[in-house]
DNA sequence: ACTGGATCCTGACTGC
DNA sequence: TGCAGTCAGGATCCAG
């Protein structure tokens, strides 16, 4: 999927076509998801109007007067704003969102590892997100909280990074990427590293996400933003994918390793 | 409480 | 060209 700068590209890229827009109608092809579509979802949808879309974590939060449609793109889902006349749903094209003005927000998942769910009452008390950790680009995100958190966990740092509990957002790409500009062996145990390494790797966390975000997310595969077009991050990547190629800081050739079941890129000299 | 592993699903790619 | 095997951006659930 889609990791947090994609996901935030998303909303970036649907939010002026969504906020202020009443929903005409709301068509779902396949509601086999993660969890089942509600079908009761255009019931619900129609002629409501979209106060804003905001972003916890990597879950898209559509606000509406009398609830939250809540998205998550999984591993494989897309949302575009597609304009009239619109083009006809290609395969996976799952949910259509039809707005006023005739245009329509598409949603898009092959794998159909993501999910839309329709929530009442306060999002954040809602099970899927109330136990999530701080988001990394805002307050409550720094060495001195990772640190705090580690003490004890004997997981991997890089598992332990990508735990939607201890921070959200950060997946396998950026996970690789902050571990190697913080220069931490992925493997290190969790709670065996020093606070000023942590300090180094909050900080390199939060640079990761926001160069990603500034270059419109990482392209892979099919990847698009809300207005169809690719990301340029994947030019900048430093391990991710990059095996065998020399490390941009001293040369030796990157490693890719297995670490619980994700593939995980390393220089053998610069991390330890 | 923590940990590792299995799991949902389709498609792209590799090697025979 | 076909086929089997492997891997992919996530995160929940379960057993130990």
């Amino acid at each position: 999927m889609p990791e947090l700068p994609e996901v935030e590209t998303t909303r970036r890229g649907i939010l002026p076509y969504l906020r202020g827009r009443r929903i005409r109608a709301v068509e779902i092809r396949e509601p086999r998801l993660r969890w089942p579509v509600s079908p009761d979802l255009d019931a619900i949808l129609r002629g409501e109007q979209v106060d804003t879309v905001e972003r916890r974590g990597k879950y898209l939060l559509v606000r509406l007067g009398k609830g939250t449609l809540l998205i998550h793109l999984g591993m494989s889902g897309s949302l575009r704003v597609l304009a009239a006349p619109v083009a006809l749903p290609r395969k996976h094209d799952h949910i259509d969102l039809l707005l006023e003005g005739e245009q329509v927000l598409r949603y898009h998942d092959p794998r159909r590892f993501g999910a839309f769910l329709w929530l009442e009452g306060d999002p954040a008390e809602h099970p899927l997100l109330a136990e999530l950790g701080p988001e990394p680009l805002g307050a409550g995100f720094d060495g001195d909280y990772l640190f705090r958190l580690s003490r004890g966990r004997r997981v991997s740092v890089k598992q332990f990074l990508m735990d939607g509990h201890v921070v959200v957002g950060v997946g396998n790409i950026y996970a690789n990427e902050a571990l190697y500009l913080a220069g931490i062996h992925p493997r290190r145990q969790a709670g065996r590293i020093a606070a000023t390494r942590y300090a180094r790797l909050a900080d390199a966390v939060r640079r990761v996400l926001e160069g990603a975000i500034a270059q419109g997310g990482t392209t892979l595969r099919d990847y698009v933003n809300g207005n169809g077009a690719p990301g340029y991050f994947a030019l900048s990547l430093s391990v991710y994918g990059r095996t065998g190629q020399p490390c941009p800081g001293c040369g030796e050739a990157i490693r890719q390793v297995r670490n619980a079941q994700r593939s995980t890129f390393y220089c053998p000299r610069c991390q330890r």
